[in-house]
DNA sequence: CTCAAAATGTTGTAAAAACAACACAATTTC
DNA sequence: GAAATTGTGTTGTTTTTACAACATTTTGAG
């Protein structure tokens, strides 16, 4: 079957044979799209069709407000998936934009099939559905984790927290981050230069260290 | 049934009948708590052990930094549950502190039993499964909300972006909030007084008029 | 490898927000 | 209904942030 392969290594679908999937492509009216990078995937506004699956390449998700304001929601992977909370709150249009980051292979999921149990009563679409539900509850949670660093008070505590995070996930004092500075400030909401100067501080006190996308935290 | 007046009204059992809701009281391990105002309903840290459905009553949802600092998540009424991420995630401690805002009737829920589809394969548990993932999904969407408002860069652009919100949602220019000025400050994660200045600005601006917890938005 | 574009750190300045203190209003409690 | 508690608006001060401009470094495309 067509792009099983990158199929298969996605959470949602590493337990379909490539007999099921098949199944599964016409019932889900699955469909192939490329990418290059910087294309818009989906475009804000736009009528909600599908729920997205990026499978080979990245993308950023960023939503503009009525000002013209841009701001980075999240980036996907490989495996990551949008569109599913539009489609469940019957939204009619996307409400955020997806950008390439490099050049990608997605995959679109009809949203009503997905969400709809199936006539057949296949166990596969069941199978599909409960990972959907732990995706869903997995980004609820990150979701909650950075509106928690939102609610921080001043730079500084946003910026600790996102690395005690991050350094949490990684389970290592030394980890990396997949923003570079400037997508960082934007992900924080916080001006670039300020952060920057947040961040040299850090280091002068030396609370941390770090070099490119790469993070120390030092403790005591 | 006890209590099953009140649970008839949330959204998650309405379709159970009282018969069915017997068999699942004991499927889902429900247990019942009366709490009075002030009274704390999760701590923060305590081993978790059960979803929590507000039945009678409301509930405010905060969370403890390191630091010590207090932050609103939201409130919680009748029908509004919490503990499922939690549940999901795998976590072992709940990570925020639930705590009544008035006299409240509290429904307990075992989460393994809740989450996990039952050995009797019973209906009623799979309708539950499903408005559970869509309560969820519902929540998804509201943090969403959130952090879009978390990210506007002045307090006059999140509060005007919460306020219409509230508008839209209301589906009038003259809306309620569920809260108060201090409240209100805490939501957004600002200043108590920036807030009173803010909004005495705007109403001087003649962009919005308000009083106690209700607001009006002039258009043009 | 070369050149253009993008990212980064730094600095000074202006704007915004936090903080603190207070008077008064509203609400709750007994 | 009186007293105590909590909420609200205002003001002045301090701290933090955004903004703008710039020099340098890094990255990426051809």
């Amino acid at each position: 079957m067509e792009n099983f392969s990158e199929i298969k290594k996605t959470k949602i679908f590493a337990e379909i044979s490539e007999f099921d999937m098949q199944a599964l492509s016409f019932c889900l009216k699955i469909k192939f799209r490329n990418y290059n990078k910087n294309d818009t995937i989906i475009a804000q506004g736009q009528p909600v069709e599908d729920v997205v699956m990026i499978l080979k390449g990245g993308a950023k998700l960023e939503n503009i407000d009525p000002f013209g304001d841009i701001s980075l929601i999240t980036k996907l992977k490989a495996g990551d998936i949008y569109g599913v909370e539009n489609g469940f709150m019957g939204e009619t249009t996307y409400k955020d934009t997806l950008t390439a980051t490099e050049n990608c292979l997605v995959m679109l999921m009809n949203r009503h099939r997905l969400l709809t149990p199936c006539q057949n009563k296949c166990k596969r679409h069941d199978i599909v559905v409960r990972h959907l539900v732990q995706m869903v509850i997995e980004r609820n949670y990150e979701l909650t984790e950075k509106l928690k660093l939102l609610s921080k008070k001043n730079i500084k505590e946003k910026v600790l927290a996102y690395l005690q995070a991050q350094s949490n996930k990684a389970g290592s004092l030394y980890f990396d981050i997949p923003y570079n500075k400037t997508e960082l400030a934007n992900y924080l909401s916080v001006d670039r230069s300020a952060l920057s100067t947040t961040l040299s501080r850090l280091r002068e006190e030396g609370l941390i260290d770090f070099d490119k996308k790469h993070y120390h935290i030092k403790k005591g």
